[in-house]
DNA sequence: CATATCTCAGGTGTACTGAAATTT
DNA sequence: CAAATTTCAGTAGACCTGAGATAT
């Protein structure tokens, strides 16, 4: 899954080289600009997967959250909470998945300011094709081990708890 | 620097128990989102910090990157390789940092069809304190230990490598 | 009435495709 | 002429603010 190198040095490294030399410690930005690097590098390769099915990342993302509730249907408020994405956002992603014919709006009898997302057959069935096509790239993590990207997990998740995810 | 937390657990550890009910191994998806996580919340926090001086965090890293050039400036094909986008988006960012006056446009006299980018007195004096501004929140990596942050940065660094940054 | 939820209009920042202009 | 570099026009996708509609 590996692509060409783009450079023949890391960036990162080289600025982090820079940066100690010119103004100071370069721990966090180092890691900072890291994490920014590697999100762009997986998300494309994760884009890529899925342009197959005509859905990006973030939209496959609202599928698998609707797809796990336990009624098979959300809340478009509840969708932008547990994905941290604003309001109209949300009515975005589902205006374009309703357009694709992957989820359908259904008003809430139980409260009826709501609106609730469920995911139609085709929906259920670009999630299950979707699916395997990024298990089949192993979620774009390959090169690490089981084991390390526990360790990896575990640090960002704690990353994740300072900054207030959870 | 940490917020409130938006959730009362965490959706990323939720969504893994799920997936691991119904589909099986969760570990790769669990980091993958986990990177798409820690990057929403640490470049907002950046951008937060950068709102003063009126640039995101995505033109912060060109001015860096021209500052750190031996020349003090850089052709605009340079910025967009060094920082893995598309050309069109290096004119763009130039585009406006030149209109807020960070940035200077030259011709580049040993190879005509290149521009070149340069800092003015005003972008390095906005660098610099936009620097001091970033490096006052830690570049928003607080709650990991210089020792956990040296290792999170390690096992980035052989994703970053394994996906082609280098 | 106050509150919560959703939607719409308008705007920003980023990045893409495709095509043109210039220089090497 | 072919290749490289930058720029422009048009477009897409995601996000935001602020205002309004609807239901509780």
């Amino acid at each position: 899954m590996s692509t060409d190198p783009k450079l023949p040095f890391d960036p990162i490294e080289r600025a982090g080289d820079i940066w100690t030399d010119r103004i100071g410690e370069s721990r966090s930005m180092k890691l900072a600009t890291s994490i920014m690097r590697v999100q762009q590098l997986i998300l494309a390769e994760l884009d890529g997967a899925l342009k197959p099915y005509d859905i990006t990342f973030a939209r496959y993302e609202v599928l698998v959250l609707i797809s796990f509730s336990a009624e098979g249907s959300l809340p478009l408020s509840k969708i932008g909470e547990r994905l941290m994405v604003h309001p109209t956002s949300v009515t975005n992603a589902i205006d374009r998945l309703e357009a694709q014919g992957l989820v359908k709006r259904l008003p809430d009898a139980a409260d009826r300011r709501r609106t609730l997302a469920e995911l139609t057959a085709k929906g259920k069935d670009v999630l299950e094709q979707s699916t395997k096509a990024l298990m089949a790239i192993d979620f774009a993590i390959d090169g690490l081990s089981d084991k390390d990207q526990d360790k990896t997990y575990a640090l960002l998740r704690t990353l994740r708890s300072s900054a207030g995810d959870f």
